[in-house]
DNA sequence: AGGTTATTGTACAGTGTTGTCCAGTATATA
DNA sequence: TATATACTGGACAACACTGTACAATAACCT
């Protein structure tokens, strides 16, 4: 009841929120090099300068601090994939002559960010965590990479019926183009037996996937 | 030195072939399900019939146990690999009438293996062991995922050196294809929040990957 | 100042795992 | 038959981790 009204200040020392923002911090960094089970709470502890105790006043426990992470860390990277889906709508709607550079540009952003060893190792943690927390991944995914494919399929929609490109299932069109974009990203790379994509071999890949798809999908009269 | 001589048999009683191969099998079923670490030799003894000192009799302990099954199991799956890579490049090699037919079969045949839930569960063990095992790691991806590369790779360029396909990269051409194939894969699907795409989904997504495919890179008399 | 809560360090019980040892029994080869 | 090895079941030490308890101290609020 001391937390029913919004600003009701707790007697007492309060708790110190630079000491929680350090834990999360190390913690997801650790989660991050890790794994769940290989982390400790007494190393989070000590790697953030504060007693075993502290933590589980702040937390309450190993299985909760993770939940914690694992849900800022959707927020942060929903936010990404957000400004992604907001270029590819923003730029341009149904200009046939920019259609190709702005889908480059898109698909650019979108495949750097995918095939970053950070959003490998999170697609593992929550590969693990999804079981446990089924709402949050749905609301991860809705806020994340469904956004994303809707925004595209918007764009190929209004590009269709604009006749820049040919009649197309938006859904499925997207899905392609972007299952191409993807593709850059093989199991070596994933496995680590392989080095991570850089930016000019992402550009040149991303080019001829545009160059693919715009063959197969521009209506005769813009190619 | 008892074993250097291949056929020398060594006194005493043998070590029994059929308890081995109970544990290998139980292993394998419970490290698919559970992971790693989730998994106890104890249990594995109990599901095998068997006394726990036997399996370390056996295979000297759970880190050398699970080496054997991912490599027995490498094997296998490189096994079907080298089946698809021989379907790919059997079935007529230029012939453009039947194309299109033979990359759907071939892509449904991949899709259908790719997107089964062994598959999934496999990649996410291979994630784990391919850091302590590299060697292992690359000698799977030579003898599976990149023979299959290959083997549509050289089709491709076959077709193409016929004519009827265009002038075109086989190898980045291949993998775009590929790419477009597994893009029916989703993240919501490997997080066990949606279920796997049957046979005739996966059928229409191929055959219209081919056929976006196709109009992309067949060459003009053959349309 | 006095009340209240946070933080710390230490200690501790509970749990579960691995890997080893051993004594008794079973099963193969010579 | 003699010998060597495998298998079993039990017991055991070593280890690591979680979560809780408690007493002492620190920091904040009225």
């Amino acid at each position: 009841m001391a937390k029913s009204t919004a600003r009701q200040k707790a007697a007492g020392r309060p708790k110190d929120a630079v000491k929680r923002s350090a834990i999360l911090r190390v913690a997801r960094k650790m989660f991050f090099e890790r794994g769940l089970e290989a982390v400790t709470i007494e190393a989070v502890a000590g790697a953030a300068g504060v007693s075993r105790m502290t933590v589980y006043g702040h937390f309450g426990g190993k299985e909760k601090l993770f939940t914690e992470v694992i849900a800022r860390e959707a927020r942060s990277v929903g936010r990404v994939f957000a400004e992604l889906a907001d270029l590819a709508i923003e730029k341009g709607t149904s200009d046939p002559a920019r259609l190709s550079a702005d889908l480059i540009a898109f698909g650019v952003d979108l495949t750097l960010f995918l095939s970053s060893p950070e959003i490998l190792v999170w697609n593992r943690l929550m590969s693990a965590a999804a079981p446990h927390h089924p709402k949050l991944a749905k609301a991860f995914l809705e806020a994340g990479p469904y956004a994303v494919m809707k925004m595209l399929s918007e764009k190929l929609r209004r590009c269709s019926a604009a006749g820049s490109l040919v009649a197309l299932n938006p859904g499925k069109a997207a899905r392609q183009l972007i299952g191409m974009f993807r593709a850059i990203e093989t199991s070596a790379i994933s496995w680590g037996l392989a080095p991570f994509p850089g930016r000019r071999e992402i550009e040149r890949h991303v080019s001829e996937c545009v160059k693919v798809f715009l063959r197969a999908y521009a209506s005769s009269g813009t190619r």
